[in-house]
DNA sequence: TGTACATCAGTGAACGCGCGTTCACTGATGTAC
DNA sequence: TGTACATCAGTGAACGCGCGTTCACTGATGTAC
């Protein structure tokens, strides 16, 4: 939105701004942006409070700058996993599997992404949109069974906030993460139509290929 | 905790303290206790400021007791939906349409339950010990199929948690959220080997005596 | 290469508002007689 | 029934702290010559 002219002093700037966001995303993944003083934001990123003003509106707008950054960058890996793989199955299963690694490889990032889980549900949240024309792929083709197209991705949706939910509060590490995302992705299989024995095969797939 | 004697004027006494609540539960239901000043919640209830600190010690006692308030709430009404019902696949639907009734009827409390989903997969929580029960027994009894209990556990809490925040989010009207309820149990079911027709008929059986 | 300079991000003291909390006082309530 | 009283919840002005935000100034950076 506000574009700038590129400067000399770039990067300066950016090493500034960086160091906001890190100390931002470290104290996001405690508590609310409402509860976070902005006194404590830039003592945390070795700054002066004036600083913060030169780089973002006020402390919402830092806020809303920091969960943008992260749904960007989930959006980015879970569609990066599926690149190639054509079996909506498979593609519903790596793509949850995707983003439990997320919780485990970038807790604070995790953490701050299930505290904002507002406008999850939206059909219109980019992960949500290519969940749907999964689903409406593997219906079409008979490969998934589904009593409806919105059942299913509210079904979907609530499989993977809750494994988020569960390896961030819970503190699983890898193998147990790995373990309880695929006994639950089987599951969801199930639900979907999916036989037993291959449900689990393709769920072990996706978590092995992507959690490890 | 704090129990105190009763005195001659305790009508009084809970009178202001009701309206203290009401008004915390309107304005929680938008936003989290930090953001939500004493001098609003005083205000909306009619009561002096000092009144508050009759009542609580602070702020975040007054959110607590709101929450503990509500969760006991859903708790007896969930146990009480499945009074006398002994089916295992039946109890899990049943329950987890009460809480989409809930979602319903009582939006206010809904949306404050949502938004402090902290401990939710926590399995101390009430809630989920009488569903681990459920499941456990299914499981024995070879009515239900999992790859594990804590999965299953997981996996039914999720489904749960995803369709108070649908019907919450999205706003959804009885019939509405009784479609949606019913297409996304029957879904678990399945995930937990159950027939699909069967599985179908007890979905539509839990939402049809609970929702309305 | 060295020096003077323009640019622009960084700085932190200062401001004043709004907040949570306190407390001396008011007055409503039920009681004693 | 009426009146004086004790109790205790309600009241709201006052307090002072901490907050978000501002802005005049500093100094780091790259440029011009």
């Amino acid at each position: 939105l506000s574009e700038r002219i590129a400067s000399r002093q770039e990067p300066r700037r950016l090493k500034t701004r960086a160091a906001l966001i890190a100390a931002g995303e470290d104290l996001l993944a405690e508590r609310a942006i409402e509860a976070i003083p902005v006194n404590d934001i830039v003592e945390r990123a070795n700054v002066a409070k004036g600083s913060f003003f030169n780089h973002f509106a006020d402390k919402d707008d830092f806020a809303a700058t920091i969960a943008a950054n992260i749904r960007a960058n989930v959006e980015a890996q879970v569609s990066a996993i599926n690149g190639g793989v054509r079996d909506p199955a498979a593609r519903l299963v790596r793509g949850i599997a995707q983003f439990v690694r997320f919780a485990l490889v970038e807790p604070r990032s995790a953490r701050i992404m299930l505290r904002g889980h507002r406008r999850a549900v939206e059909a219109e949240h980019p992960l949500n949109a290519g969940l749907r024309a999964d689903i409406a792929a593997g219906c079409r083709e008979g490969r998934l069974m589904a009593p409806s197209e919105d059942a299913a991705l509210t079904f979907v949706i609530g499989t993977g906030q809750i494994l988020l939910a569960a390896v961030i509060e819970k503190g699983l590490d890898g193998a147990q993460a790995a373990a309880l995302s695929t006994d639950v992705l089987q599951m969801l299989l199930s639900g979907f139509g999916v036989a037993a024995a291959e449900a689990r095969e393709l769920a072990q797939d996706a978590t092995r290929s992507v959690v490890v």
